[in-house]
Parts: structure tokens; C-alpha cells; sequence
DNA sequence: CAGTATCCCTGATGATACTG
DNA sequence: CAGTATCATCAGGGATACTG
């Protein structure tokens, strides 16, 4: 990529990006979609336990609404709606790899000798 | 190491990255303090116009504790007390620049043309 | 200079009940 | 089945004043 960002834009693009993802609910939602995956709202409310019915709606709407979740409806009764990911809602797989990465490497580096004594 | 997530434990890792990063303020102090700047508190606080000494503090406070940020007091008076990034608080760049490039993928999908047509 | 200490307020979430 | 509609709660953040 030919952007250059600098220290302002950067960190606001990457708080505009973070904004998407904040929710109590919408990382769990996430990672029921990817793959391919496609489920309808009582498939999604089975899969995660604890969440309501007003949460789960919420934050698939904020994700539908921001590009990253389809929502299929199908007209007939009783209703039947699905949700999948976007194309854009897939490619948030290298990103959030890339945080998970991040956060294995705290045991590599010297910020935490005291804690977390794994096995090698 | 040989990771393998299950969705359930690479959701988890994911919300615990980014419970780290969140907070009003904490991704501008992030940039300022990328490249290995070393800034005194009232460096970061004329650099970061609105920000209050409470939620500067607070915010630098809480990425200590997460490892993120360093804290070197030097013992003189007047106090000086200074902030870098440790080791693995610099290397978050590469995961928040795959969110950056995650947020910039939004033009190439065809997630407009998504919205578009919503209905089935 | 580098913080503390209070008070206040809003928005995100939870609980519960209702509906086309 | 797939949602709405209300009400209650609570932590994050803002404003302001004070201090070693």
C-alpha cells in the first residue's frame, strides 16, 4: 500500500476499526460465523449461552450495519432469518490472528517473569 | 509452540487483547509512544489536546500494569517521571496494522454494494 | 511536575415481559 | 421464530479542585 499515515490518522483508523469490534457479544457472534457458516438467530442463541435475545439482536444489527454480518431473510412463516459474514467480515481473520499472536508473545518477552509459568 | 484454538478459547485470547486496548485514550498515548519516544507525563499531556491528568494517568496506569507501558521515575525534585513502550508493548504494530489494513479492505469488497441490498 | 480526590453523568449492558 | 419494549444497574469517563 502506498498510505501514509501518520501518528493521528493511524491511531484514529485503528480506534475507528476497534469501535466495530467492542461489544460484549460481537467477538463471540464472530467466531460462531467464520468459516462460512451461516445460522439463524435460535441457532446463535443456543450457541451462546448467557446472552438475551435483545443482545443478541443488537449487536448483530451494529455488525450488519457496519458491512461485517449479512442478513438473510426469508419470507415465510413461521420466520426464518440467517446470518453470515460479509466478505470484509471473513478478511477480520488475519487481523484478529495477528492480535492473537500479540498476545501468545507476552510469555516471550520479559514483561511478565513472575506470572504465567508455562511448560515449554 | 503448536497452538491450536478452539472458537471458544481463540474468541477468549481476542476479547483479553483487546479489553487491553480499550479505554478513551489509550491507542493516541499507544502512537506517541511508538518508535521508541520516551515521554515525560507532561510531555503526553500537552501532546494529547483534551485529555484530562485523571484519564492520563489512569490510562498509562492500567498499560503498566498490562505490561504494555513502561513507568521510570527518576528520583529528583521537581519530580520527573517518564513513558516508554516495553518490548511487547512495541510489538503490537504489526497486529494493529493488520486492523488498519482490515479497515482499508472495506473499499475493495463488495460490502457497499452488501448494503445496498439487504432484502432477499 | 506529576500526580490525588470528588462528584456527576451517560451509555452499554442485563432482566424481564410482550408480539407479529 | 425472531424479534420489541421497558426498566434498572453500573462502570468508564469528564469536570474540577487540591497536593507532595
Amino acid at each position: 500500500m502506498s498510505h501514509h499515515y501518520t501518528r493521528e490518522t493511524a491511531a484514529q483508523g485503528i480506534e475507528n476499526a476497534l469501535k466495530l469490534l467492542e461489544g460484549r457479544w460481537k467477538l463471540v457472534i464472530l467466531f460462531h460465523l467464520f468459516g462460512g457458516h451461516v445460522l439463524r438467530f435460535s441457532d446463535l442463541e443456543r450457541a451462546i449461552p448467557g446472552i438475551s435475545q435483545k443482545m443478541l439482536i443488537q449487536q448483530l444489527r451494529q455488525m450488519e450495519k457496519d458491512g461485517i454480518v449479512r442478513r438473510i431473510v426469508h419470507q415465510q412463516v413461521p420466520p426464518k432469518v440467517e446470518y453470515c459474514l460479509t466478505d470484509w467480515g471473513q478478511a477480520l481473520c488475519p487481523a484478529l490472528d495477528a492480535l492473537l499472536t500479540w498476545s501468545a508473545q507476552r510469555e516471550s518477552t520479559d514483561v511478565e517473569r513472575e506470572e504465567a509459568t508455562r511448560q515449554d
